[in-house]
RNA sequence: GGAGAGGUGACCGAGUUGGCCGAAGGUGCUCGCCUGCUAAGCGAGUGUUCCGUUAAAACGGGACCCAGGGUUCAAAUCCCUGCCUCUCCGCCA
């Protein structure tokens, strides 16, 4: 959530943020219901004073024996008009929260200004594409083939995207959920937390998934509970309407989770293969810091998950979102797209976020200043990294022409020795 | 799932015959004093949030004692609903 004063008092600053993100809302509508709040507000303020004022004399009177009929009479009325005024302002304040909720963040100004994903600015490269003297495979192909990936009895069991992963396949997507797990605690300094994998309709909103996404989310029939598109939910929720100590600041954590997504504005896209799957594996990185250096955060949070595929060795590269492909509660993203040879194309394996304090507004996260105030921390995190595209970028980038997956060197002390498959 | 108990500020803990209670007291914390050092001691301060006002500090006012409703001129205190925690029983991975 923006911060209302800016919305209000430079209402310029989220013009032009709307304009570059190419994205449509009714700020008029907004800025009228915000001075409407604001009046009855006001209106029932003044006449509470009154009551209260009203109330410690009729106590006092009270005390001294006599029995104020009259001004007992009158705050009735007066309690009859507060009561109206509370429901026409209960009725605006919902107004301005659904508007209010469902406005994006503003995209910080280094992010590159663009329409779609082909205005995104590639920032680095990493690596170099591996030479093949043959045909490299997708890796539906080797996986179908080798039989460690079944999409077609997977369908059977559940639905389309869904996948079944057998032998090598499911001790590849376990080893890797734990190299990178040991790799972000044991070097980059990340605390592990296993959060719920459901979580309420508040922590959705929190992180801004509700209540403008709900058409993406799988909510639990009966309750008010949703699975998690991702670990970002549950971990950017642990200090939710909590006040942090400052030098406590930054927190790291990292959280292993399975993910699930309806995928809705994607039909036909991506059918084939573990590219776009309704429940994936992801290891993510969540980061709570002091406003002045989230932007260096970020920095480290994007190196932090570079590090996974440098140390599998695979070729990737880094573009910078521009404003018209920035997600929703993002003021700046980083996306890591890896090589993958067998599609001939780069694809998306992590996105690096600040959301600066807009999540924190919502979810009510702040630290204590020095001065005894309390401030809204900002928030980022990052895949690091979504494990299903990682078993991809491993087998198409490690395959053999006899058709067999070499394990990567850093792979192997968790793969119980095995160093190619088959 | 059944039976009971309870949810107060960073923490502990008063307050339940409704009325200057945002809330005693203690601990912690901050600042100052004192003391060879440490420990102890002394003094002062120490919630969040919203609206208004202001250049700002300050100030005025509203709200908040788990959440949401209700009773009342007035509720931390009474009533209802929900959530959560604890104890016992049952069941279960």
């Amino acid at each position: 959530m923006i911060d209302p004063r800016i919305i209000r008092e430079k209402t310029e600053i989220v013009y032009e943020s709307l304009e570059k993100r190419g994205f449509s809302f009714d700020m008029e509508t907004l800025l009228k219901v915000d001075e409407n709040r604001r009046r009855l507000i006001q209106e029932s303020e003044k006449m509470k004073n009154i009551r209260n004022e009203l109330s410690n004399e009729i106590a006092r009177l009270k005390k001294t024996g006599s029995h104020p009929q009259d001004k007992i009479e009158h705050l009735r009325g007066i309690g009859k008009q507060i009561e109206d005024t509370e429901q026409q302002l209960k009725t605006t304040e919902n107004e301005w929260n659904n508007l209010v909720l469902i406005m994006p963040n503003i995209p910080h100004d280094s992010v590159p200004v663009g329409h779609n994903e082909e205005n995104n600015q590639i920032v680095k490269f990493w690596g170099e594409k591996p030479a093949f003297d043959f045909q490299p495979k997708a890796h539906w192909d080797i996986g179908e083939s080798l039989d460690i990936l079944d999409f077609k009895r997977a369908a059977k069991i559940t639905g389309s995207r869904f996948t079944l992963y057998k032998s090598f396949g499911a001790l590849l997507e376990r080893a890797l959920i734990n190299f990178m797990l040991d790799l972000h605690t044991r070097e980059h300094g990340y605390i592990e937390v296993l959060p719920p994998f459901m979580v309420n309709r508040e922590a959705m909103t929190g992180t801004g998934q509700l209540p403008k996404f709900e058409e993406e989310l799988f909510k639990i029939d009966g309750l008010d509970y949703f699975l998690i598109p991702t670990a970002e939910v549950p971990v950017t929720n642990i200090y939710n309407d909590e006040i942090l100590k400052e030098e406590e600041l930054p927190i790291k954590f990292v959280a292993y989770t399975p993910c699930f997504r309806k995928e809705a504005g994607a039909h036909g896209k991506d059918t084939r293969g573990l590219t776009r799957q309704h429940q994936f594996n992801k290891v993510e990185l969540v980061k709570f810091t002091h406003p002045d250096n989230s932007y260096n955060e970020l920095e480290g949070l994007l190196l932090d998950a570079e590090d996974v595929l440098k140390r599998l060795n695979i070729h990737y590269r880094v573009s910078a979102l521009c404003t018209g492909d920035l997600g929703f509660s993002s003021a700046k993203t980083y996306d890591i797209e890896v090589w993958l040879p067998g599609q001939d194309v780069y694809r998306e394996i992590s996105s690096c976020s600040n959301f600066e304090n807009f999540q924190a507004r919502r979810a009510k996260i702040r630290y204590r200043k020095k001065n005894g105030k309390t401030e809204f921390v900002h928030t980022l995190n990052g895949s690091g990294l979504a494990i299903g595209r990682t078993v991809m970028a491993v087998m198409e980038n490690y395959q053999t022409i006899d058709g067999k997956i070499n394990v990567p060197d850093a792979l192997r002390p968790y793969m119980h020795g095995i160093t190619r498959f088959p």
